[in-house]
DNA sequence: TCCGTACTACGATGGCTATCGTACGAGTCG
DNA sequence: CGACTCGTACGATAGCCATCGTAGTACGGA
């Protein structure tokens, strides 16, 4: 099992062409999903979404993962018990140039600018 | 009266330090003020309200424009009855390098791919 | 002064959503 | 099998928000 057959339990994505900018705005507008999203840009590779340490409880984290995945950020596989976690990086470049990244570093500087809440 | 003095109704403006990504995101991710961000864009000059089109009413319209500048997206300023907007792209381009266009490229874009919706 | 235009304020309403807790299903490992 | 971990489903709740209509204010021109 160099690369485990996926199980019979598979997510719902949109199509690349399906992925809408207001949805993936909307997605990006909440500070908890925003801070995955980055978290998941600095990992280069798929995180299992119990990596993440985020303030809220593990359904409202079901939720936030839930509504990245069906924005078309995020792409979601069952590995096992984990469920692991990508950005989709080529359809948002493909479909939106330059906007990821002008997001993700739009993030870190304000992140460093202050560090208040 | 080349610039004619500002009225004495002054409207609250965020300071560029205080502008945030989620509340600019969120101000965004929705279709009507979007659209007012772009057609704001092309226009290059100051716009007055009601030179915009939208499909709701006037309510509505001061409403999404009200978001828009206490996101700090835009810039609003009396001049006699109309209220003239201008995109604050300066403060955004400062703080949230290559954004404001990427946003822009990328809502022109979906709006030429698909024009249902 | 009176009227019209531009925009606002207020209140209502329906829908969405972030949050939680609890109970459950699916895999893995002993 | 049994226990443990990871994540889900469901229901509840509270808050926000896009929308509207109506009534009102501010300004400029006749």
């Amino acid at each position: 099992m160099t690369t485990a057959p996926p199980s019979p339990r598979v997510l719902p994505h949109p199509a690349r062409d399906e992925i809408r900018l207001e949805s993936v705005l909307h997605a990006l507008s909440d500070p908890v999903r925003m801070r995955i999203v980055s978290e998941l840009a600095d990992a280069e590779a798929a995180l299992s979404c119990s990596r993440f340490d985020l303030p809220v409880t593990k359904s409202t984290t079901t939720h936030h993962f839930r509504v990245l995945r069906e924005s078309g950020v995020i792409q979601q596989v069952y590995e096992g018990t984990a469920k692991m976690n990508g950005l989709r990086r080529e359809d948002l470049d493909a479909l939106f140039p330059g906007l990821l990244n002008a997001l993700l570093t739009a993030s870190r500087r304000q992140t460093a600018r202050g560090a208040r809440a």
